[in-house]
DNA sequence: TCTGGGGTCCTAGGACCC
DNA sequence: TCTGGGGTCCTAGGACCC
């Protein structure tokens, strides 16, 4: 794993977040709210500044409680095209300081520094200059962990914020990590968290002299082992119960900065509070949903296969139901189809249970290439089976050109690949 | 805590194929 | 006729993240 992105086992990840990203964008866009406690969004929090955090105020909290903590907060409703522009100019910068980017959301982002010392300088060094230039360039705090890893860079962002710089050395990786609470853990939440502390564990230290048999045996084996690994400092690539499984998991190389990934699903959803919705009302958040993803979908270029339906109850449980189409689609007709078949299936629970919250997603999108696979029929069927695949076609090409010419190749043959039933 | 909207990853069982 | 193992795909649920 010797290559020209650095020596092994030094410091040349950084993990790059914004902070408070949407409370910050409206503080840069209105001097008044500059040192103010900011809350983005009236019905749920959406973000909040560190002023109004420091009164309480957390992600994901109801409007009316966070008024409550804060009652001098200057509640503003989010401006999503802001804070999209916003993010494609920080990401610029990113790119400009190496081409190795990794986005992981819009506020944040893994970039690999090894290889540009010599260039750029140390990775520290990087990594201050960075924030100066998100700074001056699009007026946003940012701040950014160093690390060997990808794991131990967003563990130190996370320590690091507000506004910080912090990187971990990795002769200094243990005395960094093993202080803190299980909670910093990447993928340690309020489950897993309960989980531990309930056999008396709450730092990461204690994890890791835990032992990972004892690990695997409260929190199952993918979990456990990957958990233990973290605690001392590996990120081992892989899941820990997947392929390749084996004693040498902990020895995997660290998991690679990726650049270009592309994202897996495209989806959409509305709660619905409890009042009761006639199925007719129904359909029509469901079709509005269904065109909402779709739209989408075509303006990414991504069609997709599987169709997910997502519902809450009035008891906020949760169920999923899904169907895979053969081929990937971005068509509302054939998606909207698809998730009105599911819905009509899961009715009688949502009869007996009410309903707070539908959702439609699609995923298993294409990763783009033009290749269909439709079922041909011997003798007269297959004149429908050609008028089915012209559907198909233009349903997925958004485009009424299509012809059956154009589907056979020039030698008569299928010019895209036809499974014989 | 009476609860948004957008995602990711992992696990597990069953169908199906070789 | 019964049996084994390995692999992929699909479906469903759960935990977690921002």
């Amino acid at each position: 794993m010797c290559d020209d992105a650095g020596v092994p086992g030094e410091a040349t990840i950084l993990h790059a977040d914004l902070d408070a990203f949407y409370a910050s964008v409206e503080q840069r866009d209105d001097p008044r709210l500059r040192g103010r406690p900011v809350i983005v969004g009236s019905g749920v929090v959406l973000a909040a500044s560190y002023e109004a955090k420091a009164c309480g105020v957390r992600t994901a909290m109801g409007g009316r409680q966070a008024r409550r903590l804060c009652p001098s907060a200057v509640v503003v409703e989010p401006r999503m095209s802001a804070y999209a522009q916003a993010s494609k100019a920080v990401f610029e910068v990113f790119r400009q300081t190496t081409p190795l980017v990794e986005g992981l959301s819009i506020d944040e982002a893994f970039l690999d520094v090894g290889g540009l010392r010599r260039i750029s300088g140390s990775p520290a060094e990087i990594a201050a200059r960075l924030r100066g230039e998100v700074l001056s360039r699009v007026g946003l705090p940012i701040t950014v962990g160093v690390a060997r890893t990808k794991f131990l860079a967003k563990v130190a962002s996370r320590v690091a914020k507000p506004d910080g710089l912090l990187v971990v050395p990795p002769d200094g990786e243990v005395a960094f990590l093993h202080p803190l609470p299980v909670e910093a853990l990447w993928g340690v939440g309020p489950v897993t968290a309960g989980k531990l502390r309930e056999r008396g564990i709450h730092t990461v230290g204690q994890v890791a002299r835990l032992g990972e048999a004892a690990l695997v045996s409260v929190l199952g084996p993918g979990s456990g082992r990957h958990l233990h690994a973290l605690a001392l400092g590996l990120d081992p690539q892989g899941s820990a119960a997947g392929p390749g499984r084996g004693g040498d998991y902990a020895q995997r190389p660290s998991r690679p900065v990726q650049v270009g990934r592309r994202r897996g699903s495209i989806g959409a959803q509305r709660a619905l509070g409890r009042s009761h919705r006639s199925p007719a009302e129904l359909d029509a958040v469901l079709a509005g949903l269904v065109d909402r993803v779709t739209g989408r979908m075509r303006a990414a270029g991504r069609p997709g296969r599987t169709v997910v339906l997502r519902l809450r109850f009035g008891d906020f449980s949760r169920i999923t139901r899904s169907q895979t189409l053969p081929w990937p689609t971005s068509g509302t007709r054939p998606i909207l189809g698809t998730a009105r078949a599911l819905l009509a299936a899961a009715m009688p629970m949502v009869r007996d249970r009410g309903l707070t919250l539908v959702g439609v997603a699609v995923g298993n999108l294409d990763d783009g290439g033009i290749q269909l696979e439709l079922p041909l029929h011997p003798g007269a069927e297959a004149d429908a089976d050609l008028d089915a695949a012209v559907d198909a076609v233009r349903e997925r090409f958004g485009s009424s050109a299509v012809t059956r010419a154009a589907l056979l190749g020039r030698d008569g043959g299928p010019a895209v690949p036809l499974l014989p039933d």
